[in-house]
RNA sequence: GCUCCUGUAGUUCAAUGGACAGAACACCAGCCUUCUAAGCUGGAUAUGCAGGUCCGAUUCCUGCCGGGAGCACCA
């Protein structure tokens, strides 16, 4: 339990024992919009039912029952809400303490009790761009992963590539038309290679549609592609190759890493075979030579999971796919990140794969996560209109190099842009909620000031400098550990701003917000949850001097700022944002 | 046509049915002999429209208007 929930839990407590009955519960407590009304209160609304009362009496009534002492320091009724105010040294003295403690380890928890979840995410395909769109899904993903983890789950990250099917076809052919190129891409990177890539499938998806001749060449290509034909085989292979090397090299970047990389090509035989077995029980028709499930009997709608010419569609693949993932794994659910376009779709499948596979009934579960939109005209990579993921990250690192040219000199500079280059786009991204359309622009994706991953980091570094400058020195049991003071030796009562008590608030809600994330979902809580912090801290930086404080006052705020920044760097680090020492 | 999502300052985004709807960007005016000015302070503007439920609605319900997506052999 944390020093806020312990503190809560008194309250409810005390409530609870002025009333005579357990009625309130800790979670009933909410924050007032304002310091002045106090620390936490109680909306009386609900009590004012049960005891008969108007919520303003009920609130006033309270406030003469509710008694004083330990965590609590004062009450006050303001309209129909009871504000209690804690004990300032108390809290200080608790939260501080705890984090300096628990370093690293604040705010984590424990109530995923080691359950297995899968997280599967990122899934480009291959042969295709890999464009903002799938940056966002891996950042929210991994971020979704990291933010289970620090509440107790067990996670396996999982990535569902496609690296067959019609798209394939598609590109194979734009391949054909652009033979010389190919030649010449041979000796090049892996960047070109998979620009190549993309530049083919935008050909070919153009002819597809555009042309009835070409399309019927590339069905045949693609059929050729299932059956492994030899005059095909050796370039899949190839160009297969190509994605995936790029594909590495992006997450590496992105600091992500998968516990395994799952493949359509590897799925597609197992889950015809499972549709098939289930043709004869019933669950799947055949219907104009495909095979159907007819999602209408559960208010679903109607999908094809084996097409006419006998191969597999996306349906009967993620069959296939989670019966290798519940016997390879076994996790107590797989969560599936995945566009907001495929909500329908996924209710199919669930349903299907629920009469197929019972054991998989309520494990299953489709996380939609919202586009990335560009404010001119639509994003397409059929169309070869994309931004691309990677152009993104470097034109970010452009921008921040010119920006440091005028400031202080680092030594290690172009280690230092890239982290903050990935900061401002993951956190850009981060902050919006996990479901919002993301209307992309450039200059705010890549922004360095206000809401953004640089100001959090530039907090970071703020702390740090005076951290450096103080003497004594904080003592550090290990390099990789923000230092703290012993907080025993620190006298809590010294810290009497009011900007002090409304970081230290702050502070204590950390915990909370880890649950909340988790229980939601939701990265873009924490997100927003750690740029307050940062500017209550902001603001305090200027307004009180740390360093020229009297020595025992100086300890107190030097504790103080030290939990800030070891909170923060929980707090991103759950964000897959690293900080960084000076800026 | 049917289904789902969505509509909040100029812009991009917030707000478990609760206190005066919050930030950021942009704009204007200030603040570096003082711990990093990638910072801080001050300043204007918003719930698409019409009803309903509720002590109380941005939030829930109904209708209308606007935007997006899905609806049989793509992924």
């Amino acid at each position: 339990m944390s020093t806020l929930d312990k503190i809560k839990q008194n309250i409810a407590d005390s409530i609870n024992a002025a009333l005579k009955q357990q009625i309130v519960q800790s979670a009933d407590l909410v924050y007032p919009p304002k310091p002045e009304f106090g620390d936490i209160s109680l909306p009386c609304y609900n009590l004012a039912k049960s005891f008969k009362k108007s919520p303003v009496e009920m609130a006033e009534f309270l406030v003469g029952e509710v008694a004083l002492g330990g965590t609590i320091s004062g009450t006050k009724a303001i309209g129909p809400f009871i504000n209690f105010t804690f004990n300032k040294q108390t809290l200080a003295q608790g939260v501080l303490s705890e984090i300096a403690l628990a370093k690293n380890q604040y705010g984590l928890n424990d109530s995923g009790g080691g359950q297995k979840i899968m997280v599967e995410f990122a899934h480009p395909n291959t042969h295709k761009a890999f464009h903002i769109g799938h940056l966002r899904n891996i950042l929210t993903g991994e971020a979704v992963s990291r933010i289970l983890q620090a509440n107790g789950y067990k996670i396996i990250r999982a990535n569902y590539q496609g690296d067959i099917g019609l798209h394939i076809a598609k590109c194979l052919w734009g391949i054909g038309q652009l033979a010389t190129e190919y030649k010449e891409m041979v000796g090049q990177g892996v960047k070109a290679k998979a620009e190549f890539l993309g530049r083919a499938y935008a050909l070919g998806s153009k002819f597809y549609e555009e042309d009835e001749q070409i399309k019927k060449e590339i069905v045949e290509l693609n059929k050729k592609i299932y059956s492994q034909d030899k005059s095909v085989k050796r370039l899949y292979q190839t160009t297969r190759k190509w994605s995936l090397d790029y594909f590495g090299g992006i997450y590496k970047r992105l600091n992500t890493k998968f516990d395994r990389l799952y493949f359509e090509s590897e799925v597609f035989q197992r889950g015809r075979e499972v549709v098939l077995e289930n043709l004869e029980k019933q669950i799947f028709k055949k219907s104009d030579g495909a095979v159907i499930f007819e999602g209408e009997k559960y208010g679903l709608h109607t999908r094809v999971f084996i097409n006419s010419e006998g191969n597999p569609t996306y349906e009967a693949k993620d069959m296939g796919l989670a019966k290798l993932q519940f016997a390879e794994f076994n996790p107590a659910k797989i969560i599936h990140l995945v566009g907001p376009e495929q909500v329908e779709y996924f209710k199919v499948i669930i349903k299907a794969l629920e009469l197929i596979l019972p054991e998989t009934k309520g494990r299953e579960r489709h996380l939609p996560y919202g586009w990335v939109r560009l404010k001119a005209g639509k994003m397409s990579s059929r169309l070869g209109n994309v931004v691309l993921g990677e152009w993104l990250l470097d034109e970010a690192k452009t921008e921040i190099l010119k920006i440091m040219k005028g400031k202080r000199s680092l030594k290690n500079k172009d280690e230092v842009a890239e982290k903050i280059a990935l900061a401002a786009v993951k956190y850009s991204i981060l902050k919006s909620g996990i479901n919002t359309d993301i209307a992309f622009s450039l200059e705010e994706s890549i922004s360095f000031s206000g809401m953004s991953g640089p100001y959090l980091q530039y907090t970071c570094a703020r702390i740090g400098s005076i951290m450096k400058k103080a003497n004594p020195k904080p003592q550090t049991s290990s390099a990789k550990q923000i230092p703290s003071l012993k907080p025993q030796k620190i006298t809590y009562n010294n810290l009497t701003e009011p900007k002090e008590n409304g970081i230290v608030n702050k502070l204590a809600r950390y915990p909370e917000m880890v649950r909340l994330a988790a229980e939601n979902y939701d990265p873009s809580e924490l997100a927003k949850y750690l740029f307050e912090l940062a500017q209550g801290f902001n603001d305090y930086y200027h307004a009180v001097p740390v360093l020229k404080a009297k020595t025992e006052i100086k300890q107190a705020r030097l504790a103080l700022i030290m939990a800030v920044k070891q909170t923060l760097a929980n707090g991103l680090e759950l964000l897959g944002i690293e900080t960084v020492e000076e800026m």
